[in-house]
DNA sequence: GGTCTAATCTGCAAGCATTGTTGATTGCCA
DNA sequence: TGGCAATCAACAATGCTTGCAGATTAGACC
């Protein structure tokens, strides 16, 4: 995405007002590699506008991905997550113990669907997710598992 | 996923009643490439027997996704889709327009990423996403286009 | 076949993420 | 500096899915 003086450009330029709520939300998001949900803005907003309301940062989230400032992403981990890198196509990796995502590089020309791709189909855009457990999960998931060992061994 | 027969035997296995409710659910999946959502498995279900419960058609299905005779697959179309083909490892193209799910394959060893996945992340599933549209629901947008095109030339 | 009982079923309420609504507020241009 | 359309905050409603509780039933035992 623009820079925060940028956007607050592109937004007039739009016709849209740049309110200090949507200010702070580009504030928010500007070279945020997190992918945060909604309500993680939210909430990070509120640090500095504890008045704003969910519902403010929804529309603002929706109008900057109308705008192509922002990505959308659906990762399967029930809330959306905002991607305010849209400058280089790349792929994600998601951790189901924890949610944290992280940015992958992938080569899709290298990619063979072995002609089951069908013929009508007009593709407007092909995903790759990598789902698995980051090291911080696979640490907590080791020591759960020794202490079951632990308490076990002690009863 | 097994046959209904086959199915029922693996039912009692696990200590699981066999009812009539799930065995219609089973008949609707067994053979069903259509990757149907809960509430269609749900309509197909009640035309045989019209007082069965949406919330027993989900049970059921979670039922099977736990044993692991169906999948339990979330593509960003609103509801899940479940996928009675485990026997085969495959991918997923989608329609944004209607929906509408297929198989494709895709070789994944051929996949390369660029040294970007970390090296403390453990993989559990790599997936390959096709989102677009269909040869219907690009006709059906071909027809409404030049229809506006007439509309508006006869205005 | 008849009995018993835990598992299951149905109907409805509730949870969660997101969007609709509406009266009050405010950015922005004249 | 006004005026007003755009926006805001608060709350209701949505769509999908799960929780709950009392009525029903599959399947084991006799
Ligand atoms: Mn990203
Ligand atoms: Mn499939
Ligand atoms: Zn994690
Ligand atoms: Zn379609």
């Amino acid at each position: 995405m623009h820079s925060p003086e940028e956007l607050t450009q592109r937004f007039r330029e739009v016709g849209l007002k740049v309110t200090p709520q949507r200010q702070a939300v580009f504030r928010v998001l500007y070279q945020n590699h997190t992918h945060p949900s909604a309500e993680t803005v939210y909430e990070q907003v509120a640090e500095q506008m504890p008045t704003i309301s969910l519902r403010t940062v929804y529309q603002t989230l929706n109008d900057l991905t109308d705008m192509g400032e922002i990505l959308h992403l659906d990762l399967g981990t029930g809330s959306a997550r905002f991607d305010s890198n849209v400058e280089h196509a790349h792929h994600h990796l998601v951790c189901e113990g924890c949610g944290l995502v992280r940015d992958v590089e992938a080569d899709l020309d290298s990619l063979k669907f072995n002609e089951t791709l069908p013929s009508g189909f007009l593709v407007s855009e092909t995903e790759i997710l990598v789902r698995g457990q980051c090291e911080h999960c696979l640490a907590q998931d080791q020591n759960r598992r020794s202490q079951d060992q632990h308490s076990k061994a002690g009863a």
